[in-house]
DNA sequence: AGCGATGATGTCAGCATCTGTCATCGAGGC
DNA sequence: GCCTCGATGACAGATGCTGACATCATCGCT
């Protein structure tokens, strides 16, 4: 006979990402999250800092996978290189991004299109994410702008290759999406390099 | 003898930027900037759709000018050559982005980093601009992924060149920084082309 | 066994954000 | 002089979020 069932973090996000999903962001109050599995309104913002949060709380791993890996370029002198390398690293090994979650994906990624405050929130968490990966270069020693510059780059890069792993009827992984948009963005600003 | 005095919202944009900067964000209620100019509550949210929009209303004019300015380089092909003929054209025109403007560009730019919902609602409006400069890109036959990838390079260029320019002590003008981060941009991604 | 500390949760009060609805009333047209 | 219009005010209410305190199984210690 438990006091509580385990894991209320995860039920929690799963509750809420279906009731977003299908009743809408604003349909949804926090009370309906909350006594989905069977807790009170209270007890949600012990978990998490407000509403939107039940959807991005993972991403604090994400983020650190993403400087894991970053650490692991050591080798690399190229800045835009290594954030190339470390963001291959991560597609092709952490686990939200492998071909079987793609359907989950997918679904969160319908729920924050559809709604602007939600888009906000993941825009923040990139944007903490190339702040991040900046110090990191940063404190490697390479110098601003440039640090910045890769690190911007490589989020950028990141951010569109995944909106297009998760739309309708792609089918190539993560990882070629970037390979592909990596070379996209190499051969755009190659050319007329003696342009004003 | 008038019943209102005029230019409501251009009084509420000043009243709630010095509540914002004198006494935070979050200790600044509606209430207060509504009754510092002889309002209330209720008109407020007439002219701003949230209390943060007060902050970034004019940016409706803002992206509108990006796009102009993008109209203008018709005769350009290279899409990140157009994005950053259309940058540079924005920066060294636009009222906002002048010398004298730069102490309340900073006045502005210190008020939102020092709150995360302010920043969220700064970060969907340059990507509402990126996504605008993409559309309009793939009008002009650009294909995709470079459209998206010249649209969100421009507007990262922008954006970390903004930073900079009202960063505590630079004195180089928007136009000048913007050419600097162009060219090391360039640079840096123009480096060991046969990696991978 | 008994007992106290611990920690997750519940309860309740309260403020702020944001919205719908109706009332008010000067200005300008006729 | 009357009437419509449009900006504003007044009011009620739902929801987001927070602080303070209570509850009560579980765990470890004696």
């Amino acid at each position: 006979m438990v006091r509580w069932q385990p894991a209320a973090s995860e039920r929690l996000q799963k509750a809420a990402l279906e009731l977003f999903a299908s009743r809408g962001f604003d349909e949804t109050t926090v009370a309906d999250i909350a006594l989905a599995v069977g807790l009170t309104e209270r007890t949600f913002y012990r978990y998490f800092a407000d509403k939107r949060e039940v959807l991005f709380s993972a991403q604090g791993e994400f983020e650190q996978m993403f400087l894991d890996a970053l650490a692991k370029t050591r080798g690399s002198t190229d800045p835009f290189d290594t954030v190339g390398r470390a963001l291959s690293d991560v597609s092709s090994t952490f686990g939200p991004f492998t071909e079987e979650r793609r359907p989950y994906s997918r679904l969160r990624q319908t729920v924050i299109l559809a709604h602007q405050e939600l888009q906000e929130r993941e825009l923040l968490k990139m944007h903490s994410l190339a702040r991040a990966m900046g110090a990191a270069l940063r404190e490697r020693g390479v110098a601003e702008p440039t640090a910045s510059l890769a690190a911007e780059s490589g989020v950028m890069l990141f951010r569109l290759s995944f909106e297009r792993w998760v739309a309708p009827g792609e089918e190539r992984s993560l990882s070629a999406i970037e390979h592909d948009m990596f070379a996209k963005l190499r051969a755009m600003t190659a050319m007329l390099q003696e342009s004003s």
